[in-house]
DNA sequence: AGCTGTGAAACAATTCACAGCA
DNA sequence: TGCTGTGAATTGTTTCACAGCT
C-alpha cells in the first residue's frame, strides 16, 4: 500500500490502537474479527474502523470480517513498525532515567541507543547500559547510529533551546516530555507527552 | 461564567495551553496581549483563540487586546484550577514512583495524598512522604480525603481490573498511564498518557 | 488604527445506509 | 445471512471577514 499524504492524521493516530487490540485478540486465540467486535473492544464505531482501513486497502472479506494475523501485518507495514527505530534520549534527570528504564519501549522496536546530558557530573555514567554523553556529541552520534527519533526529557526552561539544537541534527522526530509547546519546522514530526495539560483539562468536568 | 456542556472538548483541551503561555508572558513583564501575539507563541490562529474564549465571555477590549492577569484568572476559574485537587496514585512500581517524585504536579494544585499497591512487600513503605497502602483501603481513603482524581500506573495486564475497582470508589477522573484503552462509564473523565502510541504513529511519517 | 467578538463560509471527521460479495 | 467498502449525509471544527468598540 502506498504512503499517501492525503490520509488524515487522526486516522494514523488510531492505527497503533488497532494493532494493539488485534494483537491481544490474536493472543486470546481469535483468528478473525469483524469491525463490530474490534470496535466494541476499542469503543470506536465499526464504520470508523472500516473507513480508516479503507484508506490503505481492502483487507476484509464481506460476510466474514478480517483475518487478524494478516491485518496486523498490513498495519505494521503501513506504520513502518516492521523494523527497529534507533532513538536517543536527551536529558538524563529523574524523568530521563525513568524513561530509559521503562521496559515498554524496547519490545516495540524503539531502541534507545544513546543518551545526552550537559551536566558534567553525569557524563560518562551509565544508565541501563547506555553511556551518558555530552550534548556537543549529539550531531555526530545521531549520524553514525542512524538515530531518527529523539526523546526529550529536559527541564521546560531549556527545552526550546535544546529543540533548536536537535533541529540541526539528522533527527526526524521528537517525542517531547517537556511541558512546553515547542516551535519546530513542520518537516519535523513532534508528539508531546504532557500529563499536566491532561490534568488541567479534566478538572473542568469535575463538580 | 456558567459551565456549559455545549463547549466542545477540543476547546477545553486548549485552555490550559493558554494559561501556560499567558503565565510565561506575565513573568516576562507583559501586561496585555492580543490574540495574534498569543497565537504566534502557541502556533494557533488568532481567530481560533478569540472563538475559544468567546465560549466563556468577552474578556478582551477592542483595539487593545486582553489584560493578561485577568485573563489568567478567568481561565483558571473556568477550569477549576483555583483550588487544590486531591489525587491518589495506584500502582507504585518504577513508573508510579517516578510520578510521585515528579515535581511538576504539586505546584499546579494536584496534590498526591495517597498511594496504593497490592505488593505486600511495598505496603507500609513511604515514597516522598506518602505511605503506600493496600488496595482494599482505597474506597475509604478516597472518601475520607475527598480524592477526585486517580493516577493509574499499574501494568497493562491488570489495568482494566483495577479500573473496575476504581469505578466503585468516589473517584471522578482517571489519568491512565497503562497502555490500554480502558472501558469506563462515560460519567468518568479519562485521559490516557501513552507514549508508545505516539511513537508508533510517528514512524508513519519517517522515510 | 487596531483589535475583539461573532455570524457565515469553508473545511474536516464521523456516521449513515446500502450495494454487493462470500 | 453477515459482513465489507464506500459514496452521501451529517456533524464538528476552523477560518474568514467584517461590524463595532476604544
Amino acid at each position: 500500500m502506498v504512503k499517501d499524504s492525503s490520509v488524515p492524521e487522526v486516522v494514523i493516530l488510531r492505527l497503533p490502537l488497532y494493532i494493539r487490540a488485534l494483537t491481544q485478540m490474536s493472543e486470546e486465540g481469535q483468528a478473525v474479527v469483524s469491525s463490530k467486535s474490534l470496535g466494541d473492544r476499542l469503543q470506536i464505531t465499526p464504520a470508523q474502523i472500516r473507513k480508516d482501513l479503507s484508506y490503505f486497502g481492502r483487507f476484509g472479506k464481506q460476510g466474514r470480517g478480517y483475518k487478524i494475523a494478516s491485518l496486523i501485518e498490513e498495519l505494521t507495514n503501513i506504520l513502518g513498525l516492521n523494523r527497529q527505530w534507533n532513538s536517543c534520549i536527551v536529558g538524563v534527570g529523574r524523568l530521563g532515567k525513568a524513561i530509559i528504564n521503562y521496559p515498554g519501549f524496547v519490545p516495540e522496536g524503539f531502541k534507545i541507543v544513546s543518551a545526552f546530558d550537559n551536566d558534567e557530573s553525569k557524563i560518562g555514567q551509565t544508565v541501563n547500559e547506555i553511556q551518558i554523553l555530552p550534548m556537543n556529541k549529539i550531531r555526530s552520534i545521531v549520524k553514525e547510529n542512524d538515530i531518527k527519533i529523539a526523546i526529550l526529557a529536559v527541564p521546560a526552561t531549556i527545552a526550546q533551546s535544546v529543540i533548536s539544537d536537535l533541529v540541526d541534527t539528522n533527527v526526524k522526530a521528537i517525542l517531547n516530555y517537556a511541558p512546553i509547546a515547542p516551535k519546530v519546522p513542520k518537516t519535523l514530526i513532534l508528539r508531546n507527552i504532557d500529563p499536566v495539560l491532561s490534568l488541567q483539562s479534566m478538572t473542568y468536568y469535575l463538580d
